[in-house]
DNA sequence: TAAATTTGATAGTATTACTATTATATTCGC
DNA sequence: GCGAATATAATAGTAATACTATCAAATTTA
C-alpha cells in the first residue's frame, strides 16, 4: 500500500464540518480515538475530549452533533479503509479462491500495524470497532439513519466479498448472511478472546480465528 | 414443557433483592422488559419505570443497584430459559446429530410464543437479547463483572452444545467458536434482517437463518 | 487592513443515574 | 388484634451528561 498517497473521502452527510479540513477536526478524530479505546464509550465525552485537546466542548460541536455521530464516522472511515485494502488486495488476482481468501483475512485478522502517515491510528479504531461499533447501530434511531446513509460503506464491503463468494458458488443461497457472519463472528472472538475466552478455541499465535472463518466459508461453499 | 411448573433460578449475585419474592419485583422485571423493548436500553430509566409500575424510583433500586445490572439479571434468566429447553428437548434424543440439530434451532429461531403462565414475556426479552445484549458485555467492567459470574449462564449455553459438537465429531479443533458464531450470528441476522436486510438473504417464512446456521455447522463437521 | 470565519469561554437547560432520609403502609409473630 | 419489623413511597439532593446559545477573541482571507 502506498503509505503516502492513500486518502479516505467520507461523505459529508457525517459530519458537521470537515473534521479533515482542518487542525482541529483532525485532533478531534484522532484524539477521540485514542480516547474511546481509553475509556469506553460511555465514559467518552466531548468535554473531556476538548480538555485533552487543549480546545473546547462546544469547538468539537461544531464538527460533530453528538458523539454517536462521530462514532458513525469513525465506522465508516474504518470500512472505507478496509475496502481500500480489499479492493487493492484482490486487484490483479485472478483466482476468485484466491481473492476471497485474501478478503476473509482481511475481514478477520487482528490489526497490529498503524500507519504511521496518518492522523488516524489504525489499531485503535480497529480495537473500537471490535468493541463499540455496534452501539451504532443498535439504536431507536437505526431505520432513519441508514436512510441517510450512515451505514453505506459497510454495507459495500459486505456486497463486495459477497460477489467473491457467488462468483465460487453461483447457487450458493446465502451469499450476504455467510460474510455478514464472518465479519460480526471474528469481532466477537477477538473480544471474546481477550474477555470471555471459554467462549472461543482462542490460541496465541495460531492464527485460529482467520483459520477457523475461512474453513468455514471454503467447507460452506464447497460441499454438498 | 410442562408451563405450569417450568420455575428458572438465578444467582442472588445477580440483584439487590430477589424480584422474584414479591409482586412489586414481578412487576420491576415484566414492565421493563416491555419498556426496554419500547424504548430502547438509552431511553429506559427507572424513574420511567416507576411512573408506570406505580411505584417510586427508590423502590425499584432496592431490587436492581442500576439498569445495567436489571440488564444483566434479564440476560441471566433468558438464558436460564433457553438452557432449559435445550437439556428438555434433547434429553431422551439418542442421535447426536438430532440432538444437534434441535440445539441450534432453539438457538437460531426466532421466539414467537410467550408462555402466558409467567411474569416473563419471551417474545420480548427474545428481541431485547437480539438489540440490547451486547451493550451489556461490552462494557470497560467485563472483567470484574465475568469474575463475578455474571456471564456464566450464557458461558454455560455455549459449553453444553460444543459438547454436542465435540461428540459428533472428537477432532474438530473449534468447537466453542463454532457455537458462539452461530449464537451471535442468529442475532445479528435477525436484527438485520428488520433494519439492514441487504447484509442478509433473509425472505418470510422460509426458515433461512435456521437453515444458513444448521447447513453451516453440518457441513464444517462432516467435511475434510 | 477590514471583513469574514473559526475558535474559545462562559453560562445555562433538562435529564440521568443515582444516594440519603424520612414518612407511611403492609405484613408477621404472638 | 397489636406492636414490631419490614417494605414501600415521597421528597430532596448531587454530580455528571449531552447538549444549546451567546458573545468575545483570535486567525485567516481577500
Amino acid at each position: 500500500m502506498d503509505k503516502l498517497q492513500l486518502h479516505i473521502t467520507i461523505s459529508s452527510d457525517l459530519y458537521t464540518k470537515d473534521p479533515e479540513s482542518s487542525v482541529l477536526g483532525q485532533k478531534i478524530v484522532s484524539k477521540s480515538i485514542e480516547m474511546i479505546d481509553r475509556l469506553g464509550f460511555e465514559d467518552f465525552t466531548f468535554k473531556k475530549l476538548g480538555l485533552e485537546i487543549g480546545s473546547n466542548e462546544s469547538s468539537v460541536y461544531r464538527y460533530f452533533d453528538s458523539k454517536h455521530a462521530l462514532l458513525v464516522y469513525l465506522i465508516n472511515w474504518y470500512w472505507s479503509w478496509i475496502e481500500y485494502r480489499l479492493v487493492f488486495a484482490t486487484l490483479n488476482v485472478p483466482s476468485v479462491h484466491a481473492r476471497l481468501t485474501e478478503a476473509i483475512s482481511i475481514l478477520t485478522a487482528e490489526v497490529t500495524e498503524d500507519n504511521a502517515f496518518s492522523y488516524i491510528n489504525e489499531v485503535l479504531l480497529n480495537k473500537i470497532i471490535i468493541t463499540e461499533s455496534s452501539k451504532a447501530y443498535h439504536t431507536k434511531a437505526i431505520d432513519s439513519e441508514n436512510q441517510k446513509g450512515y451505514y453505506k460503506t459497510y454495507k459495500r464491503v459486505v456486497q463486495r466479498v459477497s460477489d467473491f463468494v457467488t462468483e465460487i458458488n453461483p447457487r450458493y443461497e446465502f451469499p450476504h448472511m455467510l460474510i455478514s457472519t464472518v465479519i460480526e463472528g471474528a469481532h466477537h472472538q477477538r473480544y471474546f478472546s481477550k474477555h470471555l475466552p471459554s467462549l472461543t478455541d482462542f490460541e496465541e499465535g495460531k492464527n485460529n480465528i482467520v483459520r477457523f472463518y475461512t474453513d468455514l466459508v471454503f467447507n460452506t461453499l464447497s460441499n454438498k
